[in-house]
DNA sequence: CAATAGAGACCGACCGGTCTGTCCTTTACA
DNA sequence: TGTAAAGGACAGACCGGTCGGTCTCTATTG
């Protein structure tokens, strides 16, 4: 692994845990055993670190979320699959994002003090939000869902859901509390299907 | 207004848009017009202020959220006055929290780097969480849930719903979105009700 | 020899906190 | 009642330390 990645993958452990602006140059410097030369290297500001950290991100997120999903034929077990997923390939990947989502707290730091920097939070957030709803969507036209079931609704309450089950996740790490969440999750899905 | 309680409230709205560490006590003194002398007469640390501004804050979320649910019985009603009461008095609050709930933002910022700051922050999720469960129960025993509902779970959905809508209007402080997600939680318990 | 990666001293700005000094009000006493 | 002592409220200079970023210098590699 470059000197390069190792700077990237640091980062997004420490922005996860700390967020970014209270995670210092110094203290990533320090876990990868490197200097000030090492990293200006690579990155022309710590801004520049944060997008391409972001980059990664992302990418780690659809391979750890969206695994699977193509092999199975129901959307609303598409969602569930990612659910679970979410609970137990994401959010318990203590490696790359040891303090929980990095976008939400990120989202959560970012909003009022970089906005530039969490513009493309909130089109992570809107894209996700607009996946469900497709999904449900498409469940809605085969005619598998209840009567009087709002399809964008749904979308906004599952994905509340999975951003408040971060939250608690962040707040306390616990396993039991998380799987308590999803399984709230694919109970309310269930629910509201044929 | 003391000096004392214009820099808790100045705090408040500082802490709920840049969190706690990266608001300067500087910021805060600026904003209200004085200096560190004037400060560090009734604070002794920026911790103890921290300690302050959180009482104010529990004691501004009773008084905005459970306003009126006294006269209201059935206890899901009640649940469903005090979604509405977070959405219109409390979150649409810019006076005091222009940056959305407070503990969900000083929760996400805290939780790793300032354990014992961000334990009552906890405490307070947890008994929200049980006022919750304790609503839900008295509607389950007078038998107005539908068959197999699992109350707890129903907390923990209905909690998490609220804490993700928070994020979300933290993050586009839409009122719109909000709307959407308060309706999906009502609509949510209407579902699960007789 | 040229080019690049990396080490680390260094810079100005800002942080939380301390300390001294200056008012102003309250209290104590002849 | 006149006056001085005492104490609280606040201003702002100052401290050691950390921040992001720049710069110079060295080591390595083709």
């Amino acid at each position: 692994m470059t000197l390069k990645d190792r700077i990237i993958h640091e980062s997004l452990r420490q922005f996860s845990t700390k967020g970014f602006l209270n995670t210092s140059i110094t203290d990533i410097l320090e876990a990868v055993g490197s200097s000030k030369g090492g990293l200006y290297n690579h990155f022309k500001s710590k801004e520049d670190l944060f997008f391409a950290a972001m980059s990664e991100a992302r990418k780690i997120w659809r391979q750890r979320n969206l695994d699977g999903l193509q092999q199975i034929e129901r959307p609303v077990d598409r969602i569930k699959k990612l659910l679970a997923n979410y609970r137990d390939k994401y959010l318990a990947d203590s490696e790359n994002f040891p303090g929980g989502c990095i976008f939400v707290t990120l989202a959560v730091e970012l909003n009022d003090q970089r906005p530039h920097l969490a513009r493309e939070l909130n089109e992570g957030f809107v894209r996700f939000k607009r996946m469900l709803k497709r999904l449900l969507d498409q469940e809605l036209e085969a005619g598998n869902l209840r009567e009087g079931v709002d399809t964008a609704l749904v979308a906004e309450m599952v994905f509340s859901g999975i951003l408040g089950a971060s939250v608690m996740f962040i707040s306390d790490k616990s396993m039991t509390t998380l799987d308590l969440n999803i399984s709230a999750l694919c109970d309310y899905l269930t629910r509201i299907t044929k």
